[in-house]
DNA sequence: GCCGTTTTCGGCCCGACTGTTTTCAGTCG
């Protein structure tokens, strides 16, 4: 079976969780800690790294020791250390570490002094309230252990959500909370600042006279159903479906401060601090200070340009080298809803949309758009009303008509194209050829080996029709794990052939995704973000994408449907 | 375990809240 960079990512944290039950050195775990998430970050494949003997150390917090090990998985699939740790103690033991409020020191207390090692049982004890006999352990511990128990159990497969599904909870707290008396200022930090695709609490951060007020007035707030913490400055709550939001107030000098505090990332942030102390300054959420003296705190443009940084737009602070780039004034212009100026691949009712070219190209030419691609569903994909080659033809001579009646917005034939098991593309040459352009995907035969299917793309990449891979992996966010491909191989593929890959910006696929946009980027594929709309409003989800995007360094450059449309039409005329 | 214009040792980001304790450890972000 082919490593992948999230299984060495996985097996380093486990080390790093049983390495801090264990009580080792602190600074050790963070090795592995920090390992693993570079090798998570990484947009290339550290198998390939490895077989190509290259130096593993150059890469951030890899030493000699880690390198090996990495090697290690790479070719044989395991890790000695970990089988080792696991001889020592039961591996059930990190789900214990899952349980909000159980950290290595308690789960150790739990496991030496009652040889507890899954939630089972772990239920059971504080059931029994052998739990709160332990010491250092109470009543309060042990009822929060249960509760922290059956929220999992709810809650379980469920974790974090979609930032299209967080966006509808979290706005809506914000104008409630924004509307209280005395509030200043109220905006989002966390990860749904950072445009993550999926967030898993929000972090919300206030200005105000009063801050005992707002967080009255928080703790009040109709859909919140458990508060888990209270102070002055800082609170946690529960809303009803199970996003904790935290909420923080901060005192209008350290705005700025805060702010960068509070949307992290928490490795941003590390690395950032470590920079100020190299400088004989100390950067905490309420300003950065030289002594006890604050030197800057109202704005983030003020913090970083403190410590020699640019501001970093929110997208990037994953510690993935944009600290770095900041140093050295190589951060890119990331891309924005300015630059865009089409979408390529829409569906209408003459398969699986809901409304007319007609109304499709009326609403994209409202968003101001210059062109548009209609791409309906191939015959294969018969669920979605696929289009048989001589339907197809009848809506292209349909789009010639509707070219006429709606201007000032250039309508291109398109067609997606399914690639069918064996790499064929679902049209005939002469039909195709009768195409503006394709959106090529899969549909179906989901479960084909990495080999089988990364042959089956790349061969179907042949077709000197093919412009566009659309929704590459297939993945579906928190419903279909992507299909086993091998990403940088297709990418390969398509550069040497001149395909575009596609972000798709539907807020359950943004695929692909960031770290892919980096790797597409780094090896110079085109990129083109389309919203695959079914419906009008599906249109709307370009903005999904171009945070997607930005997540991953691309700026208008690297972003194909930001062109004019006589320069995109010669990015998508393959050479014959 | 990593890292280095204070390099091969001695550092390694910072603070709030909770619960148990009576001055602080543990957890979290």
């Amino acid at each position: 079976m082919a490593i992948r960079n999230d299984d060495i990512e996985r097996i380093f944290s486990e080390v790093a969780d049983m390495l801090d039950i264990k009580g080792e050195n602190q600074f050790r775990i963070r090795s592995y800690r920090n390992a693993a998430r570079t090798v998570g970050s990484l947009s290339r494949n550290v198998v390939d790294m490895v077989k190509e003997q290259q130096d593993l150390t150059k890469l951030p917090g890899i030493g000699k020791d880690l390198a090996g090990k990495i090697r290690q998985i790479c070719q044989t699939g395991r890790l000695d250390l970990l089988e080792q740790l696991k001889q020592e103690m039961p591996d059930e033991l990190l789900a214990i570490m899952d349980i909000p409020g159980l950290g290595p020191k308690r789960v150790k207390t739990i496991y030496n002094e009652l040889d507890i090692n899954n939630p089972e049982d772990l239920k059971k004890a504080a059931q029994e309230h052998r739990i709160s006999k332990l010491p250092g352990f109470g009543n309060k511990i042990e009822k929060n252990i249960l509760e922290g128990i059956a929220q999992i159990e709810t809650s379980a497969g469920q974790g974090r959500i979609a930032l299209a599904f967080a966006e509808r909870i979290i706005e809506p707290l914000c104008e409630y909370l924004a509307a209280g008396q005395g509030v200043f200022e109220v905006v989002q930090a966390g990860s749904y600042r950072r445009r993550m695709e999926t967030v898993g609490d929000a972090d919300i951060l206030v200005t105000c006279r009063d801050g005992a007020d707002v967080m009255d007035r928080f703790v009040g707030y109709e859909d919140v159903v458990d508060v888990i913490a209270k102070g002055h400055t800082k609170s946690s709550a529960v809303l009803r479906g199970g996003l904790q939001v935290d909420l923080r107030v901060v005192p209008q000098e350290s705005y700025g401060a805060a702010l960068i505090y509070f949307t992290g990332s928490k490795e941003h942030n590390v690395a950032i601090r470590k920079i100020a102390v190299e400088k004989g300054l100390k950067i905490n959420e309420y300003g950065i200070f030289r002594g006890k003296r604050s030197i800057a705190g109202r704005t983030e443009k003020d913090v970083y340009r403190k410590i020699d940084l640019p501001y970093i737009e929110p997208e990037l602070r994953e510690n993935r080298g944009e600290i770095e780039a900041g140093l050295t004034g190589r951060l890119p212009k990331l891309v924005s809803m300015d630059d865009i100026r089409g979408d390529l691949h829409i569906h209408t009712k003459w398969s699986d949309g809901r409304y007319s070219i007609e109304q499709m190209a009326e609403r994209a030419k409202q968003i101001g758009y210059d062109y548009i691609g209609i791409a309906d569903h191939t015959q294969a994909v018969a669920v979605a009303g696929g289009l048989k080659p001589e339907r197809l033809l009848e809506q292209l001579d349909e789009i010639g008509r509707i070219r006429k009646k709606v201007k000032g917005i250039t309508i291109l034939k398109g067609s997606e194209v399914d690639i069918l098991g064996d790499g064929r593309l679902d049209l005939p040459d002469e039909v195709l050829a009768r195409l503006d352009f394709t959106v090529c995907s899969i549909h179906s035969q989901f479960g084909l080996s990495q080999n089988e299917q990364t042959q089956r793309i790349i061969r179907a990449m042949d077709n000197r029709y093919f412009n566009i891979f659309a929704h590459p992996t297939g993945r579906r966010l928190g419903q279909r794990e992507p299909y086993a491909l091998d990403m940088e191989r297709v990418m390969k593929a398509a550069k040497q052939r001149g395909i575009i890959l596609e972000l798709n910006a539907n807020p359950d696929r943004l695929d692909l995704n960031d770290i892919h946009c980096r790797m597409a980027k780094e090896l110079g594929v085109k990129v083109i973000i389309n919203t695959d709309a079914h419906q009008l409003d599906d249109l709307d989800y370009m903005r999904f994408g171009l945070y997607q995007a930005r997540r991953g360094w691309l700026e208008a450059v690297d972003v194909v449907n930001t062109r004019k449309i006589g320069d995109l039409r010669k990015l998508i005329t393959r050479k014959k």
